[in-house]
Order: C-alpha cells, then sequence, then structure tokens
DNA sequence: ATTGACAGATTGTCTGACAATCGTTAAGTT
DNA sequence: AACTTAACGATTGTCAGACAATCTGTCAAT
C-alpha cells in the first residue's frame, strides 16, 4: 500500500465541463477579462467558451445562485457588482458565521478544527503572492472556506458555494481600490493567532477587526 | 396614482416552467409523496411531471443547490435527509443568523425591521392551521425567512433558498416524529414577543431556545 | 401626447441523438 | 477456485437545431 504520510494523493475527480465553463468565468472575473457589471448574453459565453447552449446555461444557472451572475428573465445576465452597503453586509454576515464556528470549535475540545485552521494558514501563506491573481483570489477565499469547513457540519458547507461567490465579486472590488499584500499579511496573521489563542474574547476582537473595520476602511477609500 | 396604503399589489411574474417544477418536487416532499432518502432518476421525474430532460435537469440542478437534493455523477439523484447532527448544525446556523438580524435590527432605529417581522407573524398565524401540509410547510419557513430578509440585506437573500431548502427537510423530519401545533404556537410566540420587545439579552435566550434547545428535544424523541 | 401594433433580440423549452461514466455480470486465465 | 478482464445495461453529460414566449424599442394612428 502506498499510505505515505505526507503526499496523501486526493482523488482525482474528472472534471465535467459544466465545472470547467464555471471556473473559467470565476477566471475572467478574477483577472479582469469579465468587468463587474457588465451585460453579456448566453450565444455569447456560448461561442466564446465553445459550449453548446444547455451547458452554458446550467453554468449561468449555478453562476447566479453563487450570486456571481444575475439573469433578468427574457432580457439577459449581467455579473454581479458590490455597492457599499453590499460590502458592509458581508462583512457582517462573515463575523456572525466566523463567531459561530470559533464557538464550536473551542466547545469541541476533541475536534481537530484548530489543526484544520493551522493547515490552511500555511497554504495560504504559500499562495498568497503567487503571480497569477486567480490563485491569489482562490487562496483567499480557500482560506475562510476552511475555517468555516472547520465545523464539519454539512449544513454550512451548503452554504459556502454562495458565500464565496459573494467573496470573489467583493474582492475584486476590493483589489480595485487597495493593494496593500503587507497588510493584508499582518491583518491576516493577527486574525488566525487570535484564532488559535483559544481566547474567545480576543478572536472576537479580532474577527470584527478582519471583517466589519476592514469593510469600514475599504467604503471609505471607496468615496 | 394608486399609491393606496392597505393593498399594494405586488407585481405579477408569469411562473416559468423550471420553476413549477421546483415548487411540484417541494411540494411532494412535503406532502410525503416523496420520501427522504429516496431515489430518483431524470427520467422519472421529467415523465411524472410532463417536462423535458432539460428543464428537469435545470429544475434538479437548483434543488441540489439548496440542500434538497443531492446528485451523483452518472449514479442518480436522492432526495436529502438529516440525522441528528444537521438536525443541531441547522439549529446552531439559524441561531447565528437570528442573532445577527436582531443586532441589525435593534441598531438601525430608522428601519421598519420590527414591523416587517410583526407583518410576517401575522401572516403565520393565519396560516398555521391551514389543512393543506404543503401551505403549513411554507407559512413556517416563509415566516423565519421574513425575520432574516428583516435585515435589507442583498447579501443575506442570497443565502436563503439554501437555508429554506434545509429547513424543508428538517421540517418532515420533524413532522415525522412530533405533531404538537399548540406547542409550536406557543414557542413561536414567545419568540416574537421576545424580538419585538427591543430586549436583547431576552431575545437571544428565546432565539436560542427556539433553535438548539427544540433541536435538542428533537433529536432526543427521535432516538 | 397617448395608445397600439409591429419587428428584432434574447431567453425558455422541446425533441432526438450520441458520448462518457458507473456498477455489475459473465467470460477467460492462472 | 480465485482473480483479472471484458462486455453490458443503466444513467447522466453534452450536443445540435428548432420553435415558442417574452421583453424592448420604434413608428404609425388616434
Amino acid at each position: 500500500m502506498t499510505t505515505d504520510s505526507k503526499a496523501s494523493l486526493s482523488p482525482v475527480r474528472s472534471i465535467s465541463r459544466k465545472e470547467s465553463v464555471v471556473q473559467e468565468i470565476k477566471r475572467g472575473i478574477a483577472v479582469g477579462a469579465i468587468k463587474l457589471g457588465q451585460k453579456l448574453t448566453e450565444l455569447e459565453l456560448a461561442d466564446s467558451l465553445g459550449v453548446s447552449r444547455p451547458t452554458i446555461r446550467e453554468a449561468i444557472q449555478q453562476l447566479t445562485r453563487e450570486g456571481i451572475l444575475i439573469q433578468v428573465p427574457y432580457k439577459g445576465i449581467e455579473v454581479a457588482d458590490v455597492d457599499a452597503k453590499d460590502i458592509m453586509d458581508l462583512a457582517i454576515l462573515r463575523e456572525a458565521l466566523d463567531l459561530m464556528t470559533v464557538q464550536q470549535i473551542y466547545a469541541d475540545k476533541d475536534g481537530d478544527g484548530l489543526q484544520q485552521i493551522r493547515e490552511a494558514w500555511e497554504e495560504f501563506e504559500e499562495l498568497e503572492n503567487h503571480p497569477d491573481p486567480l490563485i491569489r483570489s482562490q487562496a483567499h477565499t480557500e482560506f475562510h472556506r476552511a475555517i468555516w469547513s472547520a465545523t464539519n457540519s454539512q449544513v454550512v458547507e451548503n452554504l459556502l458555494p454562495v458565500i464565496e461567490g459573494l467573496m470573489t465579486i467583493a474582492l475584486v472590488r476590493d483589489n480595485l481600490v487597495r493593494q496593500d499584500p503587507v497588510r493584508d499579511h499582518s491583518i491576516h496573521e493577527k486574525y488566525v493567532a487570535a484564532i488559535l489563542s483559544g481566547n474567545f474574547e480576543k478572536a472576537k476582537k479580532e474577527i470584527h477587526n478582519t471583517t466589519v473595520a476592514s469593510a469600514q476602511e475599504l467604503i471609505s477609500l471607496m468615496k
């Protein structure tokens, strides 16, 4: 058997065409090839991606449910955008979910929640300065996903695609306004340290700082 | 202009075939015609509902994202089910979202959040004893949706279909175990009263009672 | 100026077909 | 007899092309 400790090979899942399309559109948004608020049609997308209408429709439907596209019947599709209120609402939501997560992890002493977060942080540190903006965006989103996944809750898992979609859009808007990798790293570092400390009040404070306070700062920069 | 105060007519949206299919499947689950955990195929559903495969596929995809169906590539579809852990996880999530909502409503003194909740409660009281189980289930889900909608947050709105889907399944399981309309009404009445009181600590306590405590009771009955 | 009809554009839905994948069963080999 | 391999049926994934339904805007008619 090949049960080596380091390189546990993750199962290969053959990716469907629809899934490829979804990722490609996300990629286009993350790298700026598709702009926030841009209007699209099914045919445009189908042609430029080389797939049929049924396939592109399924992908569009998925992205719509994730909050990345907005579909108006018989009119068309447009890429979502976020205003100041959306950014704040998302921050508040993330704060609530983070707090819920931390409470669950702290309550479950036997679980490996903290260990999962530690690993996610290491992964993020490796990728946060990757040259490809898509990788950076994914790394960021993936890191927060890992935190929520640490609840080991199937229920929460169902929510994540939606939250990740909204974060993807918000991240693009964020990157248009400020690009400060050093500050970014430092905020996340304190955030992780506070969670790993096991001190709830401390974690609560840092979570607020990473979500709501950071959003406030972003909003003031947007004006 | 027709800006009368009472009967503001809501816009008529013609319902698409896909949407009809989605509702019909939900209905089947709520009334027990489709059982939790039951295995299905696209063709079965398409035939019994009288629609084509592309349409049924879009409906299935939507229901899968809402957590109502589970789709395994090349294998089949099955109706979701919840175990004790799922029920508790959902309760914890709802508690977190309720707390977030109440905090936002209390902080926004100018908003009409409390008024919205009052109206939703009146609506629920009218429908909670309706003979049709689907109407009852929808009324219940709709009531909680209204609470979260009171945040007036587009971000939260994106999450609701998923949460509602999970609640739909959980409600079916709940109804299989206990059917006590009087208790149900009393719990919700105290819950609403506590929220409307404006007293955060009181609301917090009742929210916990309606979500987590109720889930614990349900779980103990399931054994 | 308001209404009504027409045309173009886009999405919604259908039919029918073929390709890809999974689980199982049967055949073949050692 | 135990194991590997090959073929099969069932189901989903994807495609092409066509027609219906709906929205938007324009232009004539009242």
